[in-house]
DNA sequence: GCCGTTTTGTTCTCCCGTTCACAAACTCCT
DNA sequence: AGGAGTTTGTGAACGGGAGAACAAAACGGC
């Protein structure tokens, strides 16, 4: 029997785990706003989701809102923060300082949502004279005593497709066991590791094939 | 009856669509490796995906592959940049040129796959004495000239989150029907446009739940 | 020309996620 | 205190995607 064990329902749907940093947004700038408390209707236009979605969402985590009345948005923001373990700093090291590791490293959105980049590593030695974002521009050899120093959770990919899988080596070897890759590679890595990808020009070309499809009229058929 | 239209069979389900761009990133290395021709089973593992479902995708777009054989490398990759609709180049605006502006002016991944930057615009006229990546920066207000001129497909929105839906507004109010936006914001468009985002502390966030429960030793509930 | 081998294309089944719809529960007003 | 009006939480139906398994088709050897 599955009792429901009231502070930390288990077995949060994927799905639903990748929506929760979009509601834990929403609240955030719902309480900026001056607003104490909401409805699902609201929160989920706010968030840009379905309100039953939401509802369903939510109630993986527990039973957080009343009934007639909606949702307190502090208590509902700590309970969502505490869910996916953001209340607490996590530390982050960022590997490849080109141009998107610059940008990495600068971006404000990863400090305000609880993560602190505490390195940033490269293997060009010409690049380790830099200060970036505060943070001067270590060797990438220094990979694993940074690692042990910190208590690091997070290693971000930054590097050209090439490098990409000897970075996660080392990575891993290291203790990581979270990575998140703007390489354009497929990574191979053991089990009990996690990888999530951004890759820039899928998402460009994932619109390429929208676009064409809106273009040709319906119905009309292209000749090859 | 769904009578099978040889040459270019609709309705490609929207996970295929974005796997479609992996397969045809797969497809180039190999083709630099020198192959010419590959089973599923090696495509997939490129890939990094399940072989069965690696022909399931390929067969929406039609039998490229010959039985016993495999895939013509070339002829697949042609096949499938067809179907994305990256064979002929699609122009890009980029709008927000700080520091991931300049990351994304500067990929040399869009260039190569199909996707060609025109124009860089900021509202800052601080930002636009500079040049970046061979282009100069120039005013957001250009933006509806620029479209006009150029057969812009696509626009880039990498501007902070409060300018994020006004820049969103013009660019469709320009003709613009695909955005990708970088912005942490939800955007509210028009039927018949797309929207596709990338938020890069939401994958943080993601990642930092998964490594939560990691720590946790199975069975073990966390007191509040 | 025929048979065994290889590999694709497709069918079938299962599972996850989305959505609908409604009962439970809380507030407010009289 | 009781009833009307809201809004949550959830059970159930529905749709789509993932994976296994197999039939169809092409090649190579004899």
């Amino acid at each position: 029997m599955t009792a429901r064990t009231p502070d930390s329902a288990r077995d949060i749907p994927e799905a639903t785990v990748a929506r929760l940093p979009v509601y834990l947004r929403a609240l955030i700038g719902l309480a900026e706003d001056g607003t104490t408390t909401c409805s699902s209707e609201e929160l989920a236009a706010s968030a840009g989701v379905n309100s039953a979605k939401l509802r369903k969402d939510l109630s993986y985590l527990g039973s957080y809102g009343t009934r007639g009345v909606g949702y307190d948005v502090e208590y509902l923001r700590y309970q969502i923060a505490r869910e996916i373990g953001v209340t607490q700093d996590r530390r982050v090291v960022i590997v490849g300082i080109g141009n998107l590791g610059h940008a990495l490293a600068n971006y404000s959105g990863f400090r305000s949502r609880g993560f602190r980049v505490v390195a940033l590593l490269d293997a060009d030695p010409a690049r380790q004279a830099e200060v970036v974002a505060g943070l001067d521009v270590r060797s990438f050899d220094d990979l694993e005593a940074i690692v042990a120093e910190h208590d690091v959770s997070i290693g971000v990919i930054a590097t050209p497709a090439v490098a990409a899988q000897d970075v996660a080596d080392r990575m891993v070897a290291a203790g990581i066991t979270s990575i998140l890759n703007f390489a354009p590679t497929v990574l191979a890595v053991p089990d009990g590791v996690d990888v999530r990808k951004v890759d820039l020009s899928i998402e460009l070309q994932i619109l390429a094939y929208h676009e064409q499809r809106k273009s040709v009229a319906p119905g009309t058929e292209v000749v090859s």
